[in-house]
RNA sequence: GGGCGCAUAGCUCAGUUGGUCAGAGCGCACCCCUGAUAAGGGUGAGGUCCCAGGUUCGAAUCCUGGUGCGCCCA
């Protein structure tokens, strides 16, 4: 470079920033966060919408267990996401987090690390033990979500163990108490006898154990096709638990199957008998015994069979026939054992037909003396009685079969014991009572928007099949059913009365009080202790169902007032699509069961998170991506550019790659808004509203019709959650209009004009709108970034503090003229594409190297296309970034011709000298004695420099 | 096994009521610039629109069946 040449460059404008090319967001990001919380930004952000209508997203609670995982990510982001461009809009939007404290896991976790000395501990140490664990949790995923720039009323969010939360889950129970929907039954649960307690599903493990395998033949009383002759017929079952046979009340039968009347001959009695059993398996069962003489007399559906009825092996109670689905011929003989009080898809299909829940067991596994269980087998456990009912069997004849085996049986997880099924009394909240269902199906159908659509009836047809819901477990971390009753008889307390009594003690105590409180403190006023004097009486040691809980956040945080979430029904619910069959339907139960309607007017789901293959992400499989690593490694901004890129209704696929492709993405805007900033630097020292609209050149109103349009449809796709549209929109405007257009053509007026010239001027006129614009159409999507870019702004009145407190963008109606200048962009478009196809082909000739050293020739055998063309010159001069564009009246041999248009072009070297400041090939190059090396444009420039310089 | 979904270039997404609908951006390859420089620009190569039937003059787009994947349930 000459000496000349390093002067003039000096005379140029080129850009410089502070705003860095390297983001360097993990160490920048918590110092913006630092620099909200200094300022209160969320406190004036609640304050300066006071007032404005309200847009509430009311926050499903997570569960207060481990670090936050990429489905956390996605959730929370995309709810900020809401909630920061609801604001923007001009919206009352508060954000209360919510956590789900109670429950089994944690209790589980407890208890595991306490090992044995568990056993020697009250509910209460527990419960404290319980409580510091979910605290914890709840401090480190507060921080987790924080760092990923989620903003909200951090410092008081719902807990559902926070006493005004407990009140208001009694509240809701009260209700639904009052309107009859609560009512106590038997039902059958995983029951260890070892340590009398019941167990979860979780607390299963499941291990090997040897079982009696044993066919049994139950006589039949009626319902045996009249075709297949007279009996006495049988009906053949097979089960691996004996002990389960005295409360045996049906045989079900799958209705499709096909079924044989068959009659064998024992292989060591000879006597004959007639019996049921699946057709395709009568070989298999007949081969067991090496039967060798049998015959079938007759077919049947299991359709046929239902309806029909027996009598019990040896109890005198009648059984009948049933059907089931889940029935198989993979084991057995096609004909289940069925009892309700035993076995989970006995008590469905029992509750199906209204079969009797009989459990004729105890705590620890003992039979009583009731529903007719033989007296030799009273006071007998269970696995000790397997083998008395098998010899009662084989001596009455009714055994065809026996012989024991080894699988795979469920033992308690502390016991390490075989567990088994028990019924015992569960509370229900009854789904057909008061037409709760219909209601809630009403509900769903005409009070809530479901985003997706099919959410609708995903939900309907969950509600429509489900069962009864059972309520009560028997755990101690959780909020009581605060039911007494009497241990001298069968009166359980439980009234609206009662339950709201306990609604004012825990609001002021907690439920601990519960559990802490002699029974004395705890009888409610319309107990009648005449009756049921205090000291028979008991607390029940129940719990409440973790999902009744959070299911009741409608009550204790959208309706209580303290909570600042209101009003209700909420604006939104944002979960996974699980949630159809659990949070959004716990939810809808209750509020349906108390007030009517449904507690939220949109519920928009999304996917899970999958890896690249479109599999789940899961440690086992090793394909998970660590969230919180993943935020120290790459910045909370680029992994909310990923989630907003997505179209989250699918599966979306959050992993490292997708990481590197958002951070490329990343980079690209940071760069544009760097060059934006790096052209504004010296903006400030003058008043953008002094540019006179007039000077701007066509195609900064061309800039400025595309920004309106980018404002629209930015709009629009926050509006309808689509995140990925605002995110496709934004970045290719960045990518496409701007980096490789506009901002490419405006290089020329933004370096090498006066500075303080009207050209340059209005450039960054155009430059400053779309900066700002744009930090503010990114800020719901990437907060930190925006911010950053906003805060180097210079300041002005008009300025906010952040970029989170500064109203939404809106469209210049001053420049939605599609044609700005009467030109045809269109038309300015393809050329550009054209001429650039022939530049190319002189790049790699080496004819030229950059586009400035070319000139176009243009024409048209049109004449009015010639006179146009004219006009366009200077246009398409500064857009095809050429030195020259020259109007020909001939079309030389080698041009191409633009499709359709009638216009042909020529590309070649300009044989112009290079101006040394602009690099521009010029004809003037040389005509300045003063500035020989420089075009006539710069000269005049540099001159003016000078003279405000000396 | 059942219910509800999803399936267009390597990736993220467009493709209104079936007829220039096979597209965009990114990525990739190659080239240029060196005054956005761990940046910027250009050109180009990529797709049996999951598969198989069917409806139709014509289907990525409608119907049926299947495959894969996900959520929920069994």
């Amino acid at each position: 470079m000459s000496t000349d040449a390093k002067k003039y460059k000096d005379t140029l404008n080129l850009p410089s920033t502070a705003f860095a090319m390297k983001a360097n967001l993990t160490q920048r990001e918590p110092q913006i966060q630092a620099r909200w919380e200094e300022m209160g930004l969320y406190a004036r952000i609640r304050e300066a919408r006071t007032g404005a209508p309200r847009r509430v997203l009311h926050d499903g609670p997570p569960y207060a267990n481990g670090d936050i995982h990429m489905g956390h990510l996605l959730n929370k982001v995309l709810k900020d996401i809401v909630v920061r461009s609801l604001t923007m809009r001009g919206f009352d939007s508060p954000y209360i987090p919510g956590w789900d404290c109670h429950g089994l896991p944690i209790e589980h976790k407890v208890v595991k690390d306490l090992g044995r000395k568990a056993a020697g501990m009250s509910f209460a140490e527990i419960r404290d033990l319980c409580r510091a664990e979910a605290m914890k949790w709840v401090a480190i995923q507060r921080d987790q979500f924080k760092r990923l720039g989620v903003s909200g009323h951090w410092e008081d969010p719902y807990l559902t163990l926070d006493p005004r939360y407990e009140a208001g889950i009694m509240d809701v129970l009260a209700e639904l108490v009052e309107r009859g929907y609560v009512f106590r039954q038997l039902k059958p649960i995983h029951w260890d006898i070892h340590d009398r307690t019941a167990l979860a599903e979780a607390e299963l493990e499941y291990a090997e154990h040897t079982s009696p395998s044993i066919y049994v033949n139950f006589p039949i009383t009626s319902g045996v096709p009249s075709r297949w002759g007279d009996g006495p017929w049988h009906a053949m079952i097979w089960t691996t638990t004996p002990w389960t046979l005295p409360a045996n009340v049906a045989i079900a039968a799958h209705p499709n199957l096909e079924y044989a009347g068959l009659r064998y001959i024992d292989p060591e009695s000879g006597s004959e008998t007639r019996t049921i059993i699946a057709a395709p398996l009568v070989d298999r069962v007949m081969g067991l015994r090496k039967v060798a003489e049998f015959e079938i007399l007759g077919t049947c559906s299991g359709k046929e069979l239902e309806g029909g009825s027996y009598r019990h092996v040896f109890i005198d109670r009648p059984g009948k026939f049933v059907l089931a689905d889940y029935v198989t011929v993979e084991d057995g003989t096609g004909l289940v054992h069925t009892a309700p009080g035993h076995g989970a898809e006995d008590y469905r299909t029992g509750l199906a037909y209204g079969l009797p829940v009989i459990s004729p067991v105890d705590a620890s596994g003992r039979f009583q003396d009731s529903d007719g269980v033989p007296a030799d087998l009273v006071g007998l456990q269970v696995f000790e009685a397997n083998p008395k009912i098998i010899d009662r069997l084989r001596s009455d004849g009714s055994l065809y079969h026996h012989f024991n085996f080894r699988h795979s049986y469920p033992h308690g997880w502390r016991s390490k014991k075989p567990v088994i099924f028990r019924a015992t009394a569960q509370w229900f909240i009854g789904v057909d009572r008061n037409d709760l269902r219909e209601k809630t199906l009403e509900a769903i159908r005409t009070q809530v928007r479901w985003l997706p659509s099919w959410g609708q009836a995903r939900i309907e047809a969950m509600v429509g099949q489900r069962p009864d819901w059972c309520i009560s477990r028997q755990r101690a971390w959780g909020v009581p059913i605060p039911v007494l009753f009497d241990e001298r008889n069968d009166y359980h307390h439980l009234t609206a009365e009662s339950v709201r009594f306990f609604r004012d003690l825990f609001a002021k105590e907690g439920a601990d009080a519960w559990f802490n409180r002699p029974i004395a403190d705890l009888v409610p006023p319309d107990l009648d202790t005449e009756a049921h004097p205090v000291e028979f009486l008991r607390k029940g040691t129940d719990i409440l169902d973790v999902w009744f809980e959070s299911g009741s956040s409608h009550r204790s945080v959208v309706r209580e007032p303290g909570y600042d979430a209101g009003p209700y029904p909420a604006f939104l619910y944002l979960e996974g699509s699980d949630q159809h069959r659990g949070w959004f339907q716990s939810s809808i139960l209750t509020a349906v069961g108390t007030t009517g309607r449904a507690p939220f007017e949109t519920v928009l789901t999304h996917g899970f998170v999958v890896d690249d293959k479109g599999q789940k992400q899961s440690k086992s499989l090793g394909n998970a991506v660590g969230a919180v690593e993943a935020t120290e490694t790459y910045g909370a901004d680029v992994l909310r550019l990923m989630v907003a890129s997505l179209d989250y209704a699918n599966d979306v696929s959050l992993t490292e790659r997708a990481i590197k492709e958002a951070s490329e993405a990343y980079r690209k805007i940071r760069n544009t808004f760097r060059y934006l900033l790096g052209n504004l630097e010296d903006y400030a020292r003058f008043d953008p509203e002094s540019v006179d609209p007039g000077t701007l050149h066509p195609i900064d109103r061309w800039a400025l019709y595309r920004l309106n349009g980018v404002i629209r449809d930015t709009t629009a796709a926050f509006e309808s959650f689509e995140f990925y549209r605002a995110f496709q929109r934004l970045y290719q405007f960045c990518s496409v209009d701007l980096s490789s257009f506009y901002l490419d053509v405006l290089k020329d007026r933004l370096y090498a004009e006066h500075p303080t010239g009207p050209d340059r001027r209005a450039a960054q006129f155009v430059m400053a709108r779309l900066h700002s614009a744009l930090a503010r159409l990114f800020a719901p999507i990437m907060p930190h970034t925006s911010e950053e870019v906003w805060d180097l702004i210079p300041d002005s009145p008009a300025k906010a503090p952040s970029v989170h407190l500064a109203p939404w963008p809106e469209p210049d109606p001053a420049f939605d003229d599609p044609h700005p200048g009467g030109l045809d962009w269109d038309f300015i478009q393809e050329a550009r594409e054209v001429v650039f196809r022939d530049l190319e082909k002189l790049r790699a000739a080496k004819v030229i190297g950059s586009n400035q050293e070319a000139l176009i020739e243009v024409g048209s055998p049109n004449p009015e296309l010639q006179a146009k063309l004219s006009d366009l010159r200077r246009h398409m001069e500064s857009t095809f970034i050429v030195s020259d564009v020259v109007v020909s009246p001939d079309r030389p041999e080698g041009a191409t011709d633009l499709p359709g248009r009638e216009v042909w072009f020529l590309a070649r070297r300009s044989p112009h000298p290079k101006c040394e400041r602009c690099w521009n090939l010029r004809p003037s190059v040389g005509e300045d004695r003063e500035h020989p090396t420089l075009c006539c444009r710069c000269s005049a420039v540099v001159r003016s420099l000078n003279e405000a310089a000396g």
